[in-house]
DNA sequence: CATGAATGAGCCTTCATTCAT
DNA sequence: GATGAATGAAGGCTCATTCAT
């Protein structure tokens, strides 16, 4: 039965504070983003969470069943944070204003992916379970097309397939945006009209070139 | 004693047998797909490679210097027999037939990657090196923008920033793909020309709808 | 949040209801029995019992000072059982049947070891202490040593050395039937009727063979 | 993929002796032995097992794929030396002599599990396989039953049920002694002649008082 | 009486890599 | 070239117990 009575007396006392389960959730979180920012996720051991966020390492796992779990709240976080910047993105468009609505949502996803693109591929690298019919991902991808057949719908443009052309315009922009990250240029605003341009050629509308 | 046995087996075949460096390496790396395929690259322990290899651990490390060494060269060998298909491919149009050559890479894109999907996450996922700035991805976007503004110059279409349009095409068709994969859907058909499709009106060609 | 959900709900029945010590003592002895039985011991979380038994973690901890002390309760309570039913078997023979109470005592041993030996299994084997000079089998024990003397003192057999006597019929009776559980075989009639001549003998007692 | 590369530079170079399996197996289990001896199983580290034998820990992996299996080679040594010790001590037995060799067996029995007790205890404290059906303990008890089954056609005595004789036998004499063990009485002589004499009436030979 | 969040010591196991033969 | 015994760092996870409320 494994006697775990031989404890040395405690010498500090380390007052034991009982916080919301939300607080603690979120410092845990918190802590490890920042560590697995610095170290990786490999390399982070539970014991440097714990740690930096002061509690014991039971209570890691009074709140995470295992790192793949805190790693999964991760990621619905992080999802849920960037689907909220392209909404309020785009809800600075007029109601009507498809074309803005649609540049709206290239332009914060290229900045958005390019500020966080080192979280995304923590949460994203999941060793278990592959990108393709990722739920989050989804989310996103649906918003996209939803996009595409209300535009359609107001003529706006002609989409005739919106699965793919959400399908291309969403993993292309992040495949391209990428590139941008690799390239190191700080101003991307060339790159977001580019893509632009070519987003909108994609759904059928020639940009004049005045 | 590998498989742990508490008794030393007193007959072991013990042949030494030396083979050329080449099938050596041939037989390591079929092993290794085949386990990393069955089980995870993480899952799988180079003792297992070895066994399926039938060579001992040490002979593993005369041919790799690490694990990491192994996947980099199945990496390569999966990225030329890649490029090796869409070559290949596109080699059956005639010479001036660019919009031929781009459905052809498009098409051949989407079923080699559909085919070959599970080894590309292994060698791919790399916990140490992002997607971002890979060499051998960059191999086959500088093959497609190389043809992006080959076929601008002949005519055949107008792309004004082959980059960015390389960037979309490849990206777009690769996560494209992934929903394909993820949809299960045996028949490939509808999909590739859906692709195709779009594709070509992001280079500024619309199909006449005879 | 024991079931380790990383979102608290917030809906919890929070009914907070006193029962008396007896039933709470019961209930958690109940469920932890159940628990020990299907998963064992060492495999049970004090978690479990106290989420089966519907209390806090903290309730149990007033009524078992810890888990080795829970299992001592069980224990005690196991042998209580066990002694009540070996008596209540020998009141149906008459004050003077040293041999039916003698057989009694083995038919009924044997039937409720192999009822509940798996019970005994879990109170009896106790990492720290030995079955040797177990205070509870030595109930037990002294029941049947006395039950010899009193048979000598009244002529029905004649045991020169109680004590070893008594030791071989219990240590055999139970050795013996752990060989009849291993054997899964459903009718324990012979069984019983052969461990019951052997002990007979063993008293000096032979069976006329009419 | 865990980089395990970031190894500080080995200060005593730790001189790797490779040793005979034979050899290494047995210093393993010898060091387990006295420490489980020393401070029981569940309170020895592996950690200090491989101190002791002066190996590293993977070694002890290489040898023994868990500290169960451990638990289980020193269960198969010990029963072993165990049915040793019996043959041996019936073999300074005349071959027909059958009343001196049950007496034989039955005075090694208590000798050998009277110095050995504690050692028995520990392999055959085992959390997950009960006693019952115990392949071990059969092959004494086989012995045993063989003996009588002989004796018996012999006409050294009479065992009409040898298995269930054998059985009574067999715990009998080992519950026995656990008594005698927890007596802490130096002088075992008594006790074995009083078994030999319950044990002989067992197998229906009286002995003469003279 | 009852709660359950918090504690933290502890250990088994894995496995990439080395190197003496 | 080939072998495989030996190495040893590293970390995820469990769970009995405590105690502030």
């Amino acid at each position: 039965m494994e006697d775990r009575t031989n404890r040395p007396e405690p010498e500090a006392p380390k007052t034991r504070r009982i916080k919301p389960a939300e607080v603690r959730l979120d410092e845990l979180m918190s802590a490890a983003e920042q560590l697995f920012l610095a170290k990786g996720v490999d390399s982070t051991p539970i014991n440097d969470i714990v740690a930096l966020a002061g509690v014991a390492k039971g209570t890691f796992y009074h709140y995470f069943a295992s790192k793949n779990e805190l790693l999964a709240a991760m990621r619905a976080r992080y999802t849920a944070q960037f689907l909220n910047r392209l909404e309020t993105s785009m809800s600075h468009c007029e109601a009507d204003d498809w074309l803005g609505k649609l540049a709206a949502w290239i332009r914060e996803t290229i900045e958005a992916y390019a500020e966080t693109y080192r979280l995304h591929d923590i949460v994203y690298t999941n060793h278990h379970h592959h990108n393709r019919s990722n739920p989050d991902k989804n989310a996103m991808l649906d918003q996209l097309q939803a996009m595409l057949e209300d535009g359609t719908r107001s003529g706006a443009w002609t989409v005739a397939q919106p699965r793919i052309t959400a399908l291309l315009i969403y993993a292309g922009v992040h495949g391209a945006t990428d590139d941008l990250i690799a390239s190191q240029e700080a101003d991307h605003q060339a790159f977001i009209r580019g893509v632009i341009a070519d987003c909108l050629r994609l759904v059928g509308v020639e940009e004049n070139p005045a």
